[in-house]
DNA sequence: ACTATCTTTTGGTCCTACATATTAAGGAAA
DNA sequence: TTTCCTTAATATGTAGGACCAAAAGATAGT
């Protein structure tokens, strides 16, 4: 006794059409994606298998696929193997928005400077949203790990990646209290696309033990409720990063962000473009 | 013709391995994107053929077409058909970023509130910046630039989306000024995002003159560095767009972006210059 | 009742064949 | 010689089959 009678109604609704010929793979990803934005298929319900949606549109398996890997690239869609299982729709994680953005900044030429006059204001406005909308565990939270920062870096064993971790996870805790995603957006992009500021702060050794004694400050006075304190602190951390960057640079003479190397390359290479 | 002899580098240099089961299409695709942002594969080169990355990585055609599929949706290559086709890689654009993100604030059902307040905080910096950096014919341009803004609103044939495209482009000038492409970029990446905001904004009669009387003054105090005022200016714009959002929710009920459709938006893959 | 094995379902991979688009080359006509 | 049409070559796009691997349930054996 199969299910014929209890088809999902995006069937009867004649919700997927054949696909057009040159884009089928497009089209097909198209469709779907719209029936899941626009509602009609929602979070953990899950669609038909690939064999049946090649029925269903008409096509070959080959385009199904490319179609549920797109939206399993944008994050609409997990796909799980064996019985029961196939693509089931998910929640976007903002995650894939920002590795878009880092993407692109990626592929561009940042001067550090730029990418630090932007956090600054970036991280300027979520410290006073931070105040008045974080929760008091959320602050709690943030004082303590300060502290497990500070206390890491007191540690003669303290490994530098793990380090560059906590205060990865620090900025994140503090931009999700801002309570909008957007900043969360920007900043996991800007963390994704650039790692090697905050390397270079704690490979230091002056500098380090000065950024993690400014986070515990930054942290009490968010969780205190002291706006102007914590735009100083945050103030002062920058300062701190633009000192130590200028140092870095007058003995290796290096201003850019090494965000890609085409030494190798471009010179052998004689493209007519 | 067996070009065995001219091998690309990234074929002697064992830079694409043997992809592993059950994950092979992300794993060719993984390598393929770390090629083009490590910068060993650069704009306009052109990938090999599907055939002949099939051998290279010892797989399947599917296995390729999946990755490239992939990759094709990140923006990262662009592939044409026929002879002399094949994947090109491109210079990433920001479209796709906002995409993304527009994608995951539809599912969100994100309120505009968001949106606003990282854009007026976004606008502050800007304004700072630009009053200090921009150039005396870049203000005076700003500057003139608002004034046929003004006229064209006054006049009664005023086309709407003509409207919203010069406010538009406004403040890509004035983001422009700040010299930090971050701020450009992001700019950009909202605009292509969500230009349903102000359109409301034009497109209610009273608020609309408001609005441009508010882009003279704005630009006016820029122009003459009076950087208290212009910010003055700026959070009296948005002010006035959270009154006329609220207005319009009051009587429509709907409280959030009318974002839930993106077929008409993915439209505009190409170069939108 | 428990465990081991079989069966079914479903995605993952590989393959061949054909369709279609684009470019380049070659030959006929002006 | 120039122009235009035809044809070939090369590439992606699509269709569909076959088989493998994994996961869940059903079944048989202890």
């Amino acid at each position: 006794m199969a299910n014929s009678m209890n088809k999902n109604e995006y069937d009867s609704n004649q919700l997927f059409s054949p696909a057009q010929v040159g884009r089928a793979g497009e089209d097909v990803a198209l469709q779907l994606e719209a029936a899941i934005v626009g509602g009609h298929l929602l979070p953990g319900e899950r669609l038909p298998s690939e064999r049946e949606l090649q029925v269903r549109f008409r096509t070959g398996r080959g385009v199904v696929r490319e179609a549920l890997g797109a939206l399993k690239q944008k994050g609409l869609i997990e796909v799980r193997k064996g019985a029961k299982g196939g693509a089931f729709v998910r929640q976007v994680e903002v995650g894939y928005a920002s590795q878009s953005l880092a993407l692109f900044l990626a592929q561009q030429e940042i001067r550090s400077e730029n990418l630090i006059e932007f956090r600054e204001s970036i991280d300027r406005t979520i410290a006073i949203l931070a105040i008045a909308r974080g929760l008091p565990d959320e602050k709690a939270q943030l004082v303590a790990d300060t502290r497990r920062l500070e206390t890491a870096v007191e540690s003669s064993d303290a490994d530098l990646a793990l380090l560059v971790e906590m205060d990865r996870s620090l900025n994140l805790q503090f931009a999700r209290m801002a309570r909008n995603p957007i900043f969360e957006w920007i900043m996991k992009a800007l963390q994704l696309g650039f790692r090697s500021l905050d390397h270079a702060l704690y490979a230091a050794d002056p500098y380090r033990r000065q950024c993690v004694a400014n986070w515990v400050t930054t942290a009490r006075d968010i969780a205190e409720g002291e706006p102007m304190q914590a735009l100083s602190c945050i103030s002062s951390h920058y300062t701190m990063l633009r000192r130590c960057l200028k140092e870095m640079r007058e003995t290796q003479t290096e201003g850019r962000l090494p965000g890609r190397r085409q030494g190798a390359n471009t010179a052998e290479r004689s493209d007519p473009c």
